[in-house]
RNA sequence: GGAUGAAUAGCUCAAUGGUAGAGCUGCGGCUUGUUAAGCCGAUGGUUGUAGGUUCGAGCCCUUCUUCAUCCGCCA
């Protein structure tokens, strides 16, 4: 009987009229002892069902509660209501599961966002994360889409991994010994990870991109994306224990070709979320409004949700060197008037966000690209330019968040990468595998990073 | 990890050191084409925790906990 199912979605988007359909759903709102709001989570609007009154006795009424599970059966008609176009006129209405008004936390009302954390279990049947995640999912299928369009191959790099010298940051331990203190120890007194599970010291990846370059070497295009674990006490918006991580690996690239690639893409998964997320966007970004509203002047963001994705869809990204983003900054009146929590004082210093968004917001007002950072800042791996101290490595700044994407062309000269990780204090012996593709035919090639997370905080 | 701020009814918030209130939800009733329905009514509290100052503490001081914002780390 369930397969008979309809969704409210096709429902509300059809043009047809004076038919017989079954709905199941969530009650969110049941007004005048008559109309229930009714949602099945597969959009963000609701289905309006009438029932004639005295259709149903009095105990029935009773259980129609916001929150409870019902199965509705009827005919869609116009509305003769304003609210919405069309209406499901029931002819019977079955309770699946009921909902106690008394406990049940979700009242047909907006929620703070910290409440709705403490009821983490009943969310997703709020509008706002039932939005939320309509979009992720979007952004999710796009990139698959995207890469797949390309021929790249999607690749599943380990999640737990022995290989810890990436250097991305702290790790979550994988263990199944005892952590009671009668783990087996080594004669100086560190645990002896030769009995654990998988006979040595495991822990969550923070980083599918050495393996994932690894791949690139035999496939030229691959992708991973899936969960990545960092083990750090961060307090911002921007930095989960757990995420998800899109990097593209490209074989015969070099940096113009990755920041293509890089632009392309981002306006390819927003673009893509814009046309088949358009009114939970409209919603989160109402929601958003909203909340800007309650800030003082000071604190508002200058732009709106919609605004901000029209700005990086609709513009090109301006690309300029590390080197010319710092004159900018350093002959900017911003700096000049000390308004810079942290002022640029010279060549050699890391951007902090209100810088990277001074560049994008103030100066370009365009999504920027920048280019050839100085070495001692990035990662060992990054292709060493002629000047002997900046690297091929470029970072693409958004509106409202700063980076949003990091990526580097790889160093693939095994003479010039060993002698950096020498430089950097990283144990060649560790890292042999990594280092063999630079022995057996290795090639330029790029990579990108950048998490998924991240987009559901535009 | 650092700085700042916050914690009062189920939710969102008020309350000069002097009797803890409102709106909403939920509950009872009325109404019935409503749009977070409307009207009436009764409920609802050890003011995050543990101490201290005071005749008297939601308010002042100290401890702890949790959360938020910013910074750091990073994606």
């Amino acid at each position: 009987m369930f397969n008979k199912r309809t969704k409210i979605k096709e429902l509300l988007a059809s043009e047809k009229r004076n038919y017989e359909v079954t709905i199941m759903g969530w009650v969110r709102t049941f007004r005048n002892n008559q109309f229930i709001a009714i949602n099945d989570g597969s959009t963000n609007n609701n289905l309006q069902i009438v029932t004639a009154l005295g259709m149903l006795d009095d105990a029935t009424l009773k259980r129609i509660t916001t929150g409870a599970c019902i199965k509705a059966v009827g005919d869609i008609i116009p509305s003769l209501g304003k609210g919405q176009k069309v209406e499901l006129k029931a002819t019977s209405i079955e309770i699946l599961g009921d909902s106690d008004a008394e406990k049940f936390p979700l009242q047909p009302k907006k929620h703070s966002l910290e409440f709705l954390r403490e009821i983490a279990h009943l969310r997703f049947k709020t509008n706002t994360f039932g939005a939320i995640f309509r979009v992720r999912h979007s952004l999710a299928f796009a990139v698959h889409k995207f890469f797949n369009d390309k021929g790249f191959v999607y690749l599943h790099t380990p999640i737990i991994t022995a290989s810890d010298a990436e250097g991305a940051g702290e790790m979550f331990k994988v263990t199944t010994l005892p952590l009671d203190g009668t783990a087996p120890k080594n004669d100086d007194g560190s645990i002896n990870f030769k009995d654990d599970f998988f006979g040595r010291s495991t822990n969550l990846t923070v980083s599918g991109q050495l393996e994932g370059e690894l791949a690139a070497m035999a496939f030229s295009d691959i992708y991973t994306f899936g969960p990545t674990f960092r083990a750090e006490n961060s307090n911002t918006t921007r930095h989960l224990a757990e995420f998800w991580m899109i990097e593209p690996e490209v074989a015969f690239n070099d940096l113009e070709d990755n920041m293509n690639l890089a632009e392309e893409f981002i306006k390819y998964i927003i673009r893509y979320a814009m046309e088949n997320n358009k009114e939970d966007l409209d919603f989160l970004a109402q929601r958003l409004e909203e909340e800007e509203k309650l800030k003082p002047q000071n604190d508002r963001s200058e732009m709106g949700l919609m605004e901000k994705l029209d700005f990086v869809v609709n513009n090109d990204f301006e690309r300029l060197t590390y080197t010319e983003a710092i004159e900018i900054l350093k002959e900017s009146n911003h700096n000049k008037k000390k308004k810079f929590q942290y002022l640029i004082e010279g060549w050699g210093v890391d951007l902090q966000s209100e810088h990277e968004r001074y560049l994008v917001e103030k100066h370009f007002k365009k999504p920027v690209i920048l280019t050839d950072y100085p070495a001692a800042i990035k990662a060992f791996y990054m292709r060493q330019n002629d000047d002997g101290k900046t690297v091929a490595a470029m970072d693409i700044l958004a509106p409202g968040i700063g980076e949003i994407v990091g990526g580097s062309q790889r160093e693939e000269r095994l003479d010039k990468l060993l002698k950096r990780m020498e430089e950097m204090h990283i144990p060649a012996e560790e890292l042999h595998w990594y280092l063999d593709t630079r022995k057996f035919g290795s090639c330029p090639m790029q990579v990108l990073a950048l998490a998924l997370s991240d987009w559901c905080n535009l």
